[in-house]
DNA sequence: ACCTGAACACCGTTCAAGT
DNA sequence: ACCTGAACACCGTTCAAGT
């Protein structure tokens, strides 16, 4: 009896459902469209996957590998506070490049228990505040910076900016005045 | 022929779906839970609503309506920077006591053509920025401190915030960084 | 005018059977 | 060892029929 040969892989599929959810949004993926693109049927997706949910989970970790190394790169061996800019614009840019990627980040039903890839992609930022301003309150500034990147990057993808005047300005202001005040605390 | 009488009203339907949202979460609600908690089947809601979307849209609005009342009512008549302090706690408080309705406000799918309600919700802070900062700024202001706002409700509901030490004292400290940031610009 | 049961489409999931 | 068709559960949605 000869066992029945792999037609994929757990990357391969990882892979078409990120392209999936990059065009249309997770709301939108199912799994016969992913079970498609791979050349299988989706009840062979459970040998590799245990539920749609457990899928959405690795193509998070995938993206959150991803967006680690897009910061890491931006920060690159800059002085901190330059590192810290770059590293700003880097992650605005990865959210305005895959929307819908971005959104799956942060969905509360795709953690999992170890936390390990969203403590890996938080670290930068850490690191920055810390050179930058010392361990006493880099937590707290960390916290400051990220949850304005996150709030401003959602803001505008879900297209809530609409009251005109330029996006880019007001991102640019902002980074400003929040690495200014940072430096007086 | 006597025309079946009403047991029901689209007000206590978008009551009834809110308090199911904000126990158990958008995703998990079930059209026939919201007909049951009103004495009616599920077919019959599309007598009073266009479809699923619809009767979402309707509660997001309903609670849109609430949050600026509550701004309004943190503002009164403090003065600016006041205002604006009392105004982002109060934000903070209504996103953390009802999560799941939080999330319900920015559903990307939810947004009406109109966009009447959710800029009504944002009218507060704009105001408050330009009694603070002149036209000239208030509205990339705006953008920053209702994006950090935003971000760090997102982030805290979200369980996102697990370094320890306390997040109150983050938010605390971020509203100063960014006041002070802002006084400078 | 509003309500209902029955029916349909769609999709996640399970499982026994195939190689 | 991996793949499949068939079946099931669940849910949004439609519609003809009831009062």
């Amino acid at each position: 009896v000869s066992p029945a040969i792999a037609k994929t892989s757990d990357r391969d599929i990882i892979a078409a459902a990120r392209r999936l959810i990059k065009q249309r949004g997770a709301d939108e993926l199912t799994l016969q469209d992913v079970a498609q693109a791979v050349g299988i049927k989706a009840p062979s997706l459970y040998k590799r996957f245990k539920d749609r949910t457990a899928l959405l989970r690795a193509v998070k970790d995938d993206a959150l590998t991803e967006l680690e190394t897009v910061l890491r790169k931006a920060a690159d061996d800059h002085p901190a506070p330059v590192a810290l800019k770059k590293m700003a614009f880097a992650y605005r840019r990865f959210g305005k490049r895959q929307p819908e990627i971005y959104r799956l980040i942060y969905r509360p039903e795709l953690k999992d228990a170890t936390l390990e890839p969203e403590r890996k992609a938080a670290a930068p930022a850490l690191e920055l505040m810390t050179a930058l301003l010392g361990p006493r309150v880099s937590l707290a500034a960390a916290r400051c910076i990220t949850s304005f990147l996150h709030g401003f990057v959602l803001m505008e993808i879900t297209g809530n900016f609409r009251l005109g005047e330029s996006v880019d300005a007001a991102f640019d202001f902002s980074i400003e005045v929040i690495l200014n005040g940072l430096m007086k605390s």
